[in-house]
DNA sequence: GAGTGGTCTAGACCACGGC
DNA sequence: CCGTGGTCTAGACCACTCA
């Protein structure tokens, strides 16, 4: 058996799943959660806690405990770590390059668990930065999570895919694994880029997941890298 | 004033930076610690949490709190994300290309805290991934702290400059951050990886701290990625 | 069986935010 | 002032490791 705490925590994550509380809006304190749960505010305290640390939930002293949204005010593009390595604020901008379907292939089916030549939604796009092409994104997602996606609701929302997943199709991201490689431009890619042919292009190839580690979308995003980096930390 | 398990994290730390404990050692039980620093075992428990998390302290079980160590049997090279994109298991190999001594650029010195123009050895050197070229390392940190820092204890090594710097100077690497871009191959990289001119290179510029976020090693390491990927998690 | 970390409880008090 | 999360305590019991 499981310790209590796992326990709580996964019936509060089926809360979420459910839709019963929603990204934004604040949970139940955690001695009401205790008393309908029938355990110690203590063991609620660990099992948000774990939540916490996993920026599933945000905890907010004097003021409650609030599920994470990628519609934040403050922070947006919680999982963009290209940043400028001059260190200036910068306009981004958002141009949608194609938008159609397509049937998925064997490698994609799988990384995504769906049905081998299920329909997937494929979206290229360029995001820039004070006007100059900075990103190439080809973005690919199940056609059956998020019917009625069209190429307005992505112009709409500005570059943030993940906060049109979730306001629109209640679908929130929550982690996602990245494989970086340094790979040299084709003639597309450098055209769309605004750079020569064969010049160096990071490669960032990304898998987003929702609760219960359930594969949503695929990406490949293909970054200038000479006024920009990657950044990350290890512990 | 610091709530209690926060000075309780912070003595537990000078005791680790003391040299009182070792890496790889245990340190005394929750109860014991309770005992000595005259607080609840809940509070020391927190503390360890703490400091657990940020993988300085490993628990085990039945068995104790024992201090994180680069010298441990199963992970070797904590730091290394680059993985084989093919999945099979390889032989690490280190050659040395060149080693020695040279005064600190104005901006080394301010990444690494330390006064201009002092003493830093240079080490270059090549890993190898059964018998390919994969990385080449530009290695810069203070010769202060590294008196007695020769071309042998790097070979001694076969790669793992962090267990060497534990073992041999008592130094332990705790994070690391990172900048990622993608960069064109020079002709002394090309040669050295052998690759040709241009090729796009995988650069990873990074800074390692020891206890209290004190910088001590500056690395850039530039790495081939046709059959590799930099590996990462977003949450 | 003794000793370690891991879980769970109940209750007290503190610090912060907002009415 | 009240309700929220944050800290701290004391004690009970469980699960694992090893002699």
């Amino acid at each position: 058996m499981n310790p209590l705490y796992v326990q709580i925590k996964k019936r509060i994550t089926e809360n979420l799943v459910g839709g019963l509380w929603h990204p934004g809006q604040s949970i139940p304190s955690e001695i009401e959660l205790a008393h309908s749960f029938n355990v110690s505010q203590g063991t609620v305290r660990k099992a948000i806690d774990e939540l916490a640390a996993e920026s599933i939930l945000i905890r907010r002293q004097g003021k409650g405990t609030f599920v994470a949204s990628h519609n934040e005010e403050n922070i947006q593009l919680r999982f963009l770590r290209l940043t400028s390595s001059i260190g200036n604020k910068e306009k981004l901008d958002n141009r949608l390059i194609s938008f159609g379907k397509e049937k998925a292939s064997n490698g994609l089916a799988k990384t995504l668990k769906i049905n081998n030549a299920s329909t997937i939604v494929s979206i290229k796009r360029v995001l820039t930065f004070n006007q100059k092409p900075l990103i190439l994104d080809l973005i690919k997602v199940p056609a059956s999570s998020f019917r009625g996606l069209t190429p307005e609701k992505i112009v709409e929302k500005k570059g943030s895919m993940y906060r049109m997943y979730e306001s629109d199709f209640g679908i929130q991201m929550l982690h996602a694994k990245e494989k970086i490689k340094a790979v040299a431009a084709n003639s597309e890619v450098a055209k769309i880029l605004g750079v020569k042919v064969n010049s160096p292009i990071l490669s960032v190839e990304r898998i987003s997941f929702t609760y219960d580690n359930s594969p949503i979308e695929w990406r490949l995003g293909l970054c200038l890298t000479e006024n920009h980096h990657y950044a990350t930390e290890l512990e």
